[in-house]
RNA sequence: GGAAGUGUGCCCGAGUGGUUAAAGGGGACGGGCUGUAAACCCGUUGGCUAUGCCUACCUAGGUUCGAAUCCUAGCGCUUCCA
């Protein structure tokens, strides 16, 4: 087991769904796995050893957003990233390809890089995915991704045409300019709901010789979900099948249950932290809404079926009132509760896997209440 | 006892003759959130037999084509003077 081997420790019999193993300088990933986001080296409202309790195993953080604040000689300094935020666990950092997505109105792309004005303070910057490499090469996480240029829906063939052009160009100059020998490299696929973008991406990132792993982005931009999985299952059976899929933004539960039926291995999403500080909590019946009246006098815990340690302490009732009146620790616990779910959710499904009985996990998550959240 | 001021929808509060069922907050209620510019954003918030009608800006009268807005009286509250 070597540094960055994935071993494929079962495949489903009836699915694409694998049960795999990553090994990184700060231990191995248990996949399928789904990893917090921490955007700025927190990931929002909670601690790291919330984080070890809820058996986190390996979470976000984002360069662009770090690059700007505190700078990347700040957490150099430091010791990098895990000593920066004291998790001494995986990290992998995003390159601020999203955000090229994301601020697109503050950005200008060239083929030779991007320019874009701070949105802290609109100073002027310029990124090439050689001063990206640095940039992630100095925060030191575990995981660097490839800059990439990740692509909105809807957008025309001809734009994600280029789009899967310029990434596989940032690509081949992202593994030219990566040299930490501690760090993994991971390309991405893009080309939108397109298949043969999807297909050619992934053509273009073999053809430079691979990488230890591969990210799919451009996918989950605002696409109904049917129209992911039209394509999804093809671009994952397209890679390589001894290197991790990373299904980049993905935190719908129901989304990743079938996505790693079609071989995904990993998720990250803002989604259970980012509608935890808004209210909501994912539950096995489904989403719910503790800013809504029926919660105020309804003192069980927020989920029935779940050992989280919120669940085990606190009620309805009380979390709906600490969200009503904006304390602080029901963005807390809410967090604490949903990540815990998708963690759970991704530990059950490891368990189907190698128990080969994967198909029958998807039959049973399909007909339960909590799959109504698509 | 005298003087001045004030009374607006669940609450605070703007509005001092006509596009006012009434600005703006807050609260309440509901929706959204997918490689985080998000402890954020959006909507609803008098009633109804609903492309219209009714009731509404303390109460009762009055002026006016028209009043939350002007006048009179009453009631309540606030401040100041005795």
């Amino acid at each position: 087991m070597a540094l960055f081997d994935f071993d494929v420790l079962a495949q489903d019999p009836n699915t694409a769904a694998r049960r795999g193993c990553f090994h990184t300088a700060h231990g191995d990933i248990q996949t399928p796995i789904f990893m917090p986001v921490g955007t700025a080296a927190t990931v929002k409202a909670v601690t790291v050893p919330q984080l070890e309790q809820l058996g986190a195993q390996i979470i976000l953080n984002n360069s662009y957003h770090l690059y700007l604040r505190p700078g990347a000689d700040v957490v150099q300094q430091a010791g990098g990233l895990h000593s920066f935020q004291n998790w001494r666990h995986p990290i992998l950092t995003d390159s601020g390809g999203f955000q090229i997505f994301s601020l697109a109105k503050t950005l200008k792309l060239d083929p030779d890089g991007v320019d874009f004005t701070s949105i802290v303070d609109g100073s002027h910057h310029r990124w090439t995915p050689e001063s990206n490499m640095a940039l992630q090469e100095a925060l030191g996480a575990d995981i660097a991704m490839q800059l990439d240029q990740c692509t909105p829906y809807p957008a025309t063939k001809e734009f994600v045409a280029k789009a899967v052009e310029l990434s596989a160009n940032w690509a081949q100059r992202c593994k030219d300019a990566h040299s930490r020998p501690d760090q993994a490299l991971f390309g991405i696929v893009q080309g939108g709901v397109f298949l043969d973008l999807r297909l050619e991406s992934v053509e273009r990132l073999e053809a430079i010789g691979g990488f230890p792993g591969y990210g799919i982005g451009g996918y989950s931009v605002g696409e109904p979900h049917e129209i992911m999985f039209e394509t999804l299952g093809s671009v994952a059976r397209a890679l390589p099948a001894h290197k991790p899929r990373y299904l980049m933004g993905v935190g719908n539960p129901s989304t990743l249950v079938h996505a790693v039926a079609e071989g995904v291995d990993m998720f990250d999403c803002v989604l259970p932290t980012r509608t935890a500080r808004m209210g909501t909590a994912f539950s096995s019946t489904g989403r719910m809404n503790l800013r809504n009246a029926c919660y105020t006098r309804d003192y069980g815990p927020l989920d029935e079926q779940c050992s989280c340690p919120v669940c085990q302490h606190y009620s309805r009732a009380y979390i709906r009132h600490l969200v009503n009146t904006k304390e602080i620790l029901g963005s807390t616990l809410l967090s604490l509760h949903n990540i815990h779910y998708l963690l759970d959710l991704m530990s059950r499904a490891r368990a189907a896997i190698e128990a080969g009985e994967y198909a029958d996990f998807v039959r049973r998550w399909d007909a339960s209440p909590a799959s109504d959240d698509y």
